[in-house]
DNA sequence: TTAGGGTTAG
């Protein structure tokens, strides 16, 4: 790349650099290309500027995005769509539609593709009454439609709560996709109709209509305790006969699955022979055999994957508190992670959390982190006497002192050990 | 060989 700075580079080569830099890891690419556009006198063609707002935004900057947009002197509805684009996949779904106001009242006419980004800010907003407004105006139009903008509409009625709206879009489709069926999917999921989720499914299956993995991983969510096994396992057929399972999000959605409708054998076969194991999948097996009160296999998982990465487990320990509310070890492994990270404050929380909810039967009990391994000290504990009564004393002072502001060298704690 | 697009986990 050291040596693009000595070739004169024309517009097209800067833009084609531009839209491979579609990944936060080459954010750096597209700061040098926009300061290679600046000495090549490019930084004011709108083609270069819309192809650094796009990959500015598509990498993270947000703010780089937004400085390129203001110091345009010229905007077309490439321009608008990007910035309105960009702003939705960066989450900030209120500064979007209000740019599509600002670009609506001045000169520039949107296209289907403003249109459908447009519709993307209100899901995210659950704004029903702007979105309406745009369906409205896509009716005039008539871009309604268009495949893209029709799986857009529905989205944005779901997740606004409108399923009504939703289906009457999918039943007078003249298209339907995996992306659109997914979208009615999710909807039902999110909207609490799981039992509906389940009957479109299997509708769908009868109908024939191709099933693609992000459509088994929506229906694997509706799964609960009052579901039966047999539609999971029928999935689960299908998940290898199509070979989904290099999915991450299908292998995890089977775990969960199973585990919720009882089979926590089954949980375990699919976790353990997964190719696509992460930290969701990890949390997704200690949650399940937390589910089954299977604490001592949770915690065992739990401490294996924090070996790998403390805040990891964040999610797991919750779950396992949620699953035994009055066991201190989630809360104290819990505690371990915000001080492996000196988030104090946090910790402090927890183990007042802790306080308030197991009472008096466990107080006896202390722990301690050493090397990366959490030692308890309990009443039951075989040890000798004496070493009891320091460990107790000496872990007691050392979690009283963090819970109170100091910042202390486990080694302190060691040395005291060492002397027993 | 030039710029904008729909769904998605614990």
């Amino acid at each position: 790349m050291q040596s693009l700075g000595f070739y004169r580079l024309d517009q097209a080569t800067l833009t084609t650099i531009l839209s491979a830099c579609d990944r936060p890891e080459l954010g750096f690419v597209n700061k040098m290309v926009h300061c290679l556009a600046v000495l090549n006198g490019f930084q004011r063609e709108i083609s270069v500027g819309n192809a650094l707002i796009t990959s500015y935004f598509k990498c993270g900057f947000s703010s780089s995005g937004m400085q390129v947009f203001y110091e345009m002197l010229e905007r077309n509805v490439i321009t608008w769509t990007a910035i309105i684009s960009g702003l939705v996949q960066s989450e900030l779904y209120r500064d979007s539609l209000r740019k599509f106001v600002e670009m609506t009242n001045g000169l520039v006419e949107p296209n289907s593709l403003t249109y459908l980004s447009s519709l993307m800010a209100c899901s995210g907003l659950q704004a029903l009454r702007e979105g309406c407004q745009i369906h409205g105006r896509l009716w005039k139009l008539g871009l309604q439609s268009d495949f893209c903008i029709e799986s857009a509409l529905m989205d944005m009625y779901s997740k606004c709560g409108s399923m009504g709206d939703a289906l009457q879009i999918f039943e007078s489709a003249v298209q339907l996709d995996e992306v659109s069926m997914t979208v009615i999917l999710v909807g039902f999921a999110q909207n609490g109709f799981e039992e509906e989720a389940r009957h479109f499914f299997v509708k769908m299956l009868e109908a024939g209509a191709e099933i693609d993995p992000n459509m088994v991983s929506a229906i694997l969510g509706v799964f609960g305790v009052d579901t039966s096994l047999g539609l999971g396992q029928q999935i689960h057929s299908l998940v290898i006969k199509r070979s989904f399972g290099s999915n991450p999000f299908v292998g995890n959605g089977l775990i969960n699955m199973y585990s919720k409708c009882g089979d926590l054998e089954d949980s375990i076969k699919v976790f353990s022979r997964m190719p696509c194991m992460n930290s969701v999948s990890w949390n997704s097996m200690i949650a399940a055999f937390a589910r089954h009160g299977d604490g001592s296999r949770a915690l065992h998982l739990y401490e294996e994957m924090r070996l790998i990465d403390p805040e990891m487990g964040k999610y797991a320990a919750e779950q396992l508190i949620l699953s035994a509310p009055e066991k201190p070890s989630p809360y104290i492994l819990l505690a371990n992670i915000y001080s492996s990270k000196g988030r104090w404050k946090e910790r402090a929380k927890t183990i007042k959390r802790m306080k308030e909810m197991c009472v008096a039967k466990e107080t006896g009990i202390s722990w301690i982190e050493i090397e990366n391994n959490l030692h308890s000290f309990a009443v039951e504990d075989k040890m000798h006497p004496q070493a009891e009564i320091i460990y107790g004393v000496l872990a007691g002072l050392y979690w009283h002192m963090i819970d109170e502001g100091y910042v202390l060298d486990k080694r302190y704690i060691l040395s005291y050990v060492n002397q027993d």
